[in-house]
RNA sequence: GCCUCUGUAGCUCAGUGGAUAGAGCAGCGGUCUUCUAAACCGUUGGUCGGGAGUUCGAAUCUCUCCAGGGGCGCCA
């Protein structure tokens, strides 16, 4: 399906032409036509400012232009009328036997109305999430998994083929870390004569959850670990992480098709490649310290073994980065170049990276270096998720995973719900800082808008129930006797390929909780109206209302599964 | 200091260069013998942080100033 402002927008187009042809227009290239949803209902149900634009390379008024337009307007089978208003604006009207014509096509496309073909042959990925297995999913992970997998299902509605991928890594010190802390509490359990660390030791993680993986790790393997070093626990421990995380996010209904380990990328050499790559490019040095530093700093640093460096300043950087340690090993930002290397590679048309915001100037590195590499950078996109600040009792709560005080991601849920968190991080801007009051979250989630797009849901299906035992049916219901206002509700869905569009070309997921809340606030006033059972409500009538809402029932549907919540039948 | 994000109603936030800037919550006053009142109806509430500029037209673009968050590591 094609937005409808697109459809409209093509007419302009072709009117303009024929206008031009017929000497009416002068002679111009034509721009780009905006089309926008008329705000009020005298202004018709779509408009264009078109004609306002054109007016100096035109040299006309802004009037005559809309006048000439709208001479020369094709007919389309959605179009009742086209009007021109002061100071050049022109209103369209959708035909009414069209519209009434859209209530069947939602019915039959359900969970698919809405969906383009923009994406049509192209492959996405997005990646996010991507905490590496320590421990479980914090609270403040939360929002980038939730922007992901929203970001995700619109690319998907917008005719992407897409792919969810996870980066971790499962080699570095906090790995050994954890297989450390996991041997401690494993010896603990068996009572072994064995130290805890107290807070002061950075290195041990605190979390509760340990105690249960190593109850685990007893329960299959007894002591045969007794004597065993830190590397059989982080390989237990890492298994037992990502099944407590991948537990998570299902319920919130996001799943993972890939998981990529950082530390292949070492495996099969590709972050060495990538560095001969960059050599061969002339975008490499080894030093002490970086190019260009004064005297003092190279001679304070004169000893220290050399460092090798990225010349990252030659694409606009404001200094040059180091990739291979003074010790020999690579900095993360290495093989962060090697990974994204090795998504292009791949084959994607689309790339999306949700990071959080601290990550920015990472990120740039990593472009710099794809760009250094050859590739083309402009495929990478970046979602750069600001911070969100848990707050309690109007402070805010300190996040640490390792001395395990944190809030996860399985707490927020438990004391709010699933949809109500889907929705609630997912209607934000994700550029936008913001505060998760939790007391907020926990005490007031029946404010909470989800529940009110919920119930559109849920009075919809008590329609349809009511109609099923009274033996009601909709067959062969004549649409043409429906009300105005329920005319208009159908015009609001329509705009739902226009929402996928723009949420799809501009990577912002928070314009459809937004969208969902437009339908469902002009929803609820309608249902007291409109009613399909109500006194004296001709029968013929009645049948109409009820096949309606049989495909306002599918729309708030289709909106809920595509912000990944529930569509409840009774609440 | 440099980079970046944010500033819109009491609060939380939408807003793609277009017509009279919106929603939810909170507040105030009403509405259930009805397909679920988790709802509806009415109502209060704005120098779009300040200033200048571009434009026929600016919350939106540019510049500048103010305020707040984040980043500027041979950490990941």
């Amino acid at each position: 399906m094609k937005p409808l402002s697109e459809q409209h927008a093509d007419l302009v187009v072709s009117a303009i032409q024929a206008a031009q042809q017929a000497g009416d227009l002068p002679a111009f290239d034509i721009p780009e036509v905006p089309i926008n949803p008329s705000k009020r209902i005298e202004q018709g149900d779509f408009a264009s400012p078109v004609a306002m634009a054109l007016a100096r390379v035109a040299k006309m008024k802004p009037l005559d232009i809309a006048n000439a337009i709208v001479a020369h307007l094709p007919a389309a089978d959605f179009i009742e009328s086209a009007e021109v208003s002061p100071p050049g604006f022109i209103n369209f009207r959708l035909s009414k036997l069209w519209l009434i014509d859209q209530i069947n096509v939602l019915i039959e496309q359900g969970d698919t109305f809405g969906n383009l073909d923009i994406g049509h042959g192209k492959r996405a990925q997005v990646e996010f999430v991507s905490a590496n297995p320590t421990g479980p999913l914090h609270v403040g992970r939360s929002r980038g998994a939730i922007v992901g997998d929203a970001v995700a299902r619109i690319l998907e509605a917008a005719g992407f083929e897409v792919q969810r991928e996870y980066y971790f890594n499962n080699a570095g010190v906090q790995m050994k870390n954890l297989g450390e802390s996991l041997r401690v509490r494993y010896l603990e359990a068996l009572g072994q004569p064995v130290e805890i660390p107290d807070e002061s030791a950075s290195w041990f993680y605190q979390g509760e959850y340990l105690k249960d993986i190593a109850q685990q790790l007893i329960e299959e393997q007894g002591d045969a670990l007794l004597d065993a070093d830190w590397q059989p626990f982080k390989v237990y421990a890492e298994a037992a992480m990502f099944k407590v995380i991948k537990e998570t996010l299902a319920r919130v209904d996001i799943h993972h098709d890939a998981f990529f380990n950082e530390n292949s990328l070492f495996e099969n050499n590709a972050i060495w490649d990538v560095l001969d790559a960059l050599d061969k490019g002339g975008y490499i040095y080894k030093s002490p310290v970086r190019e260009g530093e004064s005297e003092d700093v190279i001679e304070k640093n004169k000893d220290l073994a050399p460092a090798t460096w990225f010349r990252s300043t030659r694409f606009g950087d404001s200094e040059d980065r180091v990739l291979v340690k003074s010790d020999g090993a690579p900095t993360y930002t290495l093989p962060d170049i090697a990974y994204h290397k090795n998504k292009i590679e791949r084959g994607f048309d689309l790339l999306v990276n949700v990071l959080g915001a601290d990550h920015y100037t990472q990120h740039q590195v990593v472009k710099y270096g794809i760009q250094a590499l050859g590739l083309d950078a402009s495929k990478i996109n970046v979602i750069l998720i600001q911070m969100v600040r848990m707050v309690r009792d109007g402070k805010e709560v300190k996040i640490s995973t390792r001395r395990g005080t944190y809030e996860t991601l399985d707490d927020l849920i438990d004391a709010t719900s699933a949809d109500a968190v889907r929705y609630t991080l997912a209607a934000r801007n994700p550029n936008s800082q913001m505060d998760f009051d939790m007391d907020l979250a926990i005490r007031r989630s029946n404010d909470n808008p989800v529940y009110y797009i919920q119930y559109a849901h849920v009075r919809c299906a008590g329609i349809l129930r009511e109609a099923q035992t009274r033996g009601f049916s909709d067959d062969g219901a004549d649409l043409s006797l429906l009300d105005e206002e329920a005319l208009r509700f159908m015009r609001k869905c329509l705009e739902l390929p226009d929402q996928i569009r723009f949420a799809a070309e501009t990577l912002s997921p928070h314009t459809i909780p937004h969208f969902a809340l437009e339908i469902a606030n002009q929803f609820h006033p309608m249902y007291d109206r409109v009613r399909v059972f109500g006194e004296g409500v001709d029968p013929e009538l009645a049948k109409a209302r009820l096949r309606f809402y049989r495909a306002v029932q599918a729309m708030f549907k289709r909106m809920l599964k595509l912000m990944g919540m529930s569509a409840p039948e009774f609440m």
